[in-house]
DNA sequence: TCTGGGGTCCTAGGACCC
DNA sequence: TCTGGGGTCCTAGGACCC
């Protein structure tokens, strides 16, 4: 049964300011930028100015991840402020997750900072798993040169609470029978899946800790919060049974490409070509893992903070740039009314592999034109580089003609799904 | 110089069919 | 000429995670 686990929860300390904190020393600063107020933060100029991560002398100020950049400035004048490098992080996280293959190959990758372990059965290896638990912490210390926080457990769920109970460089189980003592006087905000919008709901109820939640009667919270109200209950009480996931077994349901415009889009020929340059990633991405989608959406945002968003089942599945382009172009057509816009974004979806529909949809005759050229562009942008090629409409239009990174996160990022 | 980007899952309502 | 219900598909929007 579940309760015969040994799972860990592994969580990088504060990620990308450790990571960035790493890099710095080893490129001969002096300075540690963990021991004063400091942020990772994007730059404001661009409109990408909020906090990404923080040191813990900056949360001492109430500085919260996703603030804006300007509201923590006010907080703290003196804030050192560093931008985010992404081929670092992923850098950073490929060499933890090398190190902790080696003491187990049941790994899930949860997100770039976070994983799990399954350590069940393993007892002869490891026969005492919290000085398991410590020599993995001090190890990646040691050799990495950053710390994290690991949690112990039988389920993923308890793994992931207890990482969070000890921060940095801690080690601290949560088994069934500390739940009560560990768990329960909590905030009820600490729990997995209790966000923003649940904890104004919950406390109405007049639940505060995470053990009001767990005492609660489970009928009225189903009927207050649908199926949403039973996972949190279980997840209180310690319920949660999902395996550790290992990389092979998880596919994806979907590809977005988003981003926020340096200056305010106005006219629709400019929407359309920061639409294809979205496109020509998603279409790399897509070809790449071997997908047709079915699903194409466009959300964008308006310079005021106004969201919008539209999608359209297409009744035929293609992998083509030009084609998703195509269908992001009229739902953007549909319901764009001329406001300025500071974001776009696009997403496809209900994806199938090509390998069945390779065959039947593009026998040599029926060869779609469009294919071709998309495979002829991804081998020239994979031999040469992404900016080896691009359409000339991006001249001079001030727009990159391909928005986001293509192959750096060949992880899933599963976020609120154990 | 105010407010990122990439995911997953769920719900509700309308259209349409039997 | 009283007003059934199921089912599926599609779309919009909102919740959560990192």
């Amino acid at each position: 049964m579940s309760s015969n686990r040994l799972i860990f929860h592994v969580d990088v300390n504060s990620a990308y300011l450790s990571w960035t904190a790493v890099d710095r020393i080893q490129h001969g600063s002096t300075m540690d930028i963990r021991e004063i107020p400091s942020v990772v933060a994007g730059d404001p100029k661009n409109r990408h100015g909020i906090i990404l991560a923080k040191s813990i002398p900056a949360k001492k100020y109430k500085i919260q991840t996703g603030e804006p950049l300007y509201s923590a400035l006010e907080k703290c004048p003196q804030l050192f402020i560093v931008s985010p490098c992404y081929d670092l992080f992923v850098r950073c996280s490929n060499a933890m997750m090398n190190l902790l293959k080696e003491y187990t190959p049941r790994i899930q990758r949860f997100s770039v900072d976070e994983c799990f372990l399954d350590f069940t059965g393993m007892e002869n290896l490891y026969p005492d798993y919290m000085a398991l638990a410590n020599e993995i912490k001090d190890k990646i210390k040691t050799e990495l040169g950053f710390t994290v926080s690991i949690g112990v457990s039988c389920n993923k769920l308890l793994a992931k609470v207890a990482s969070d109970i000890k921060k940095p460089d801690a080690v601290t189980s949560l088994f069934p029978s500390e739940i009560k003592e560990k768990m329960w006087p909590l905030d009820v905000g600490d729990l997995f899946m209790v966000g923003r919008a649940t904890i104004p709901k919950l406390n109405k109820l007049n639940i505060f800790t995470i053990g009001d939640l767990a005492n609660y009667n489970l009928d009225i919270l189903k009927a207050q919060l649908k199926s949403h109200g039973a996972v949190i209950w279980n997840y209180a009480n310690g319920i949660e049974n999902s395996p550790v996931r290992t990389s092979n077994h998880i596919s994806m349901k979907g590809i977005g490409n988003s981003t926020t415009i340096p200056f305010n889009v106005e006219n629709k020929e400019e929407a359309h070509k920061v639409i294809l340059s979205l496109c020509e990633t998603i279409g790399m991405r897509l070809r790449d893992s071997k997908n047709f989608c079915s699903l194409v959406s466009i959300s964008f945002r308006t310079s005021n903070f106004y969201g919008y968003g539209r999608q359209k089942k297409l009744h035929y599945y293609t992998d083509s740039t030009m084609k998703i382009a195509e269908e992001a172009y009229k739902l953007f057509d549909e319901l764009w009314q001329n406001e300025p816009l500071r974001h776009i974004g696009v997403q496809v979806s209900e994806l199938c592999t090509n390998e069945f529909y390779q065959i039947t949809l593009f026998d040599e005759k029926g060869m779609d034109k469009n294919r071709t050229i998309d495979k002829t562009i991804d081998s020239i942008r994979l031999r040469f580089g992404s900016k080896s090629i691009y359409r000339c409409i991006f001249l001079q239009s001030g727009l990159k003609p391909l928005t986001g990174g293509t192959n750096e996160n060949d992880f899933p990022m599963m976020g609120s799904t154990l």
